[in-house]
DNA sequence: CTGTTAGCGCGTTCAG
DNA sequence: CTGAACGCGCTAACAG
């Protein structure tokens, strides 16, 4: 049905590898055989077959993306949706194409990244998981198969020979809290999450900046949620106390920035005025709500973009075969929510 | 260096192509040979490798999905992202691969749609797209691949034998509508978007309601934005006098909603109190902020899943081609935007 | 029930 | 510069 080069080569009355050294563009073809074969390909909107290419070649001209269960929940999507798309752009702009899945099926119980692998459908993967598991990781290490950690940063020992670009947490928590310090704040509430390694690192980056300021860490003053709105909500509401003394909150999700911002609002607590807010995420969201949220960027079209580059530069040239860690700085993006000039420490 | 039929047919003393009935589950082998086969491939960590295999079965074992190109943007994402999830939740339980895409790629220019079809990477299509275009659908309908409208539904003529599954949206603007007359509303402001035919459906299901309850439909009281959270925003705060008179609001976005629900607030206009606010979509957020949004809820679930059960059996089964069109109700959910009873007309 | 053989469509020696 | 021939890994007749 479909045309192929055999098709192509009887209508161009030239042998089949012939058509495909021209369609290939190979050196060895004279222009002019050459030209009239990709005419003629043009003119039967010939398309190679993907499959039969593939398994001769053994490159699928696929990258795989491997993106958490969850990220659907706690408004992750809201971070995912635009990784994602970022994703999207600098794979088409290298003229990939690229399949989605899970780490595994849960129907099936099959480990996809083994599978897609495995079964020669992808190139080289992104993996944006907050750890991989080990199965995953086992099989990836004796695959030769190129693949890059996303977003996360995985910190097991077993792991540090690995590809990996990352945004600096510890800096984005450093950044933020210094922000509050220098508008005058002391005493500033964390709302953090217990679940996943970034957190951590922007409590580090909290606590640094506390201590270069020589302010005293105070752990009453770290609360902690799911990383959702309604944690973020819920988390201020029962703890409104904690703002009698506190000035400033620091969150480390935008979500539950908006939806402490929603809680102040709605126990009358005034936002910059009485209570700075600042988030961490840089959602399109924040943007929205008065007051308009003030926030860590995070740069995922930077490394959307750096990720998808090195990887298929690792796939196209399979010698450079040395592991780096890429860590790109977060920035600061002030807008209301923390006021921009001294509030009064109470 | 990967696993292949002929090295398990080494090990298991048989056939390759033994190996091949017994992984492929074939009545004609004997189960004694089968388990062993199976047993020897298990432990060999044995994967088909699916170029070979689609390119002598012509199946890939993956589908295509189609996105509009803007769909990050105007909030769309919020819709669309739980779309897709949906999508790929439905794809991993009947085990197939799915390879996103836009339309074109803008970098080369090249339809995408064709491409992957033509070069066989895909056995069908799940099209989200507003309106396909005429490249595109003169291809599709030469192809012989099974493909499916989702959401968006095309009313171009020569479409009409398509299979398209998308919601009825002049219900979600009857029942929309229908719930603030039943409140007791006569002038309802109707906020729009010119371009998308669902919006014009939308209008249609708010005209009729309107006529139904012999009130008069008044050309003043339509707005049009741009779908987004500002054009939601600034669309009511240009227009303020308008709800001198007018007693209710039906945004068709929730996120436009959001955006006039904020535009309220800063005028110190309550909802529902002074203005019911009903939106569209159901987009998880709308549960968020208070005033909680009265929506119409759109069956995003229900048509991803009949959308993809109903491609992979036109791929499963060639024969029955016979094409449909299924139309999902939305359905109103009642929160608190609206007030839940009878508000005081002026 | 099993083995042999012939493709699927393309890339790639190896000759010429 | 070009063609003939082979193989990538798998499925599917066709024999037995």
């Amino acid at each position: 049905m479909a045309v192929t080069t055999k098709d192509i080569a009887k209508l161009a009355g030239v042998s089949q590898s012939t058509v495909s050294r021209s369609l290939n563009r190979s050196p060895l073809i004279s222009k002019k055989t050459q030209e009239r074969v990709l005419r003629i390909a043009k003119e039967q909107n010939f398309e190679f077959n993907a499959n039969a290419r593939s398994l001769s070649t053994n490159i699928s001209n696929s990258i795989g993306l491997i993106f958490p269960d969850d990220y659907m929940e706690f408004g992750l999507n809201l971070y995912f949706g635009a990784l994602h798309t970022h994703i999207r752009e600098t794979v088409e702009k290298l003229n990939y194409d690229l399949i989605i899945g899970f780490e595994k099926n849960k129907y099936t119980d099959t480990n996809t990244i083994r599978r897609l692998v495995a079964q020669k459908k992808v190139d080289g993967l992104i993996i944006a998981l907050p750890r991989i598991n080990s199965e995953s990781m086992e099989f990836l290490s004796k695959a030769k198969i190129p693949f890059i950690f996303l977003h996360f940063h995985q910190v097991q020992d077993c792991l540090s020979n690995t590809n990996q670009i990352y945004a600096d947490h510890l800096h984005g928590g450093y950044i933020a809290t210094k922000h509050l310090i220098d508008l005058g704040h002391r005493k500033i509430v964390c709302l953090s999450s217990k679940d996943g390694q970034e957190f951590e690192e922007r409590r580090n980056g909290y606590i640094k900046a506390l201590i270069e300021s020589g302010i005293a860490v105070n752990e009453n003053l770290f609360l902690f949620g799911d990383r959702s709105f309604k944690s973020g909500f819920s988390s201020i509401n029962e703890n409104l106390k904690l703002f009698k003394k506190a000035t400033a909150l620091f969150c480390h999700t935008d979500i539950m920035a908006l939806g402490a911002l929603e809680a102040f609002k709605l126990s009358n607590i005034r936002v910059p005025e009485e209570i700075a807010v600042i988030g961490y995420d840089d959602i399109e969201l924040g943007n929205y709500f008065s007051p308009l949220l003030t926030t860590v960027h995070q740069p995922r079209e930077e490394i959307s973009s750096l990720a998808i580059e090195r990887l298929v530069q690792l796939i196209e040239s399979n010698p450079r075969r040395n592991h780096k860690e890429i860590v790109v700085k977060p920035s600061l993006v002030i807008r209301e929510s923390c006021g921009t000039k001294l509030s009064l420490p109470k």
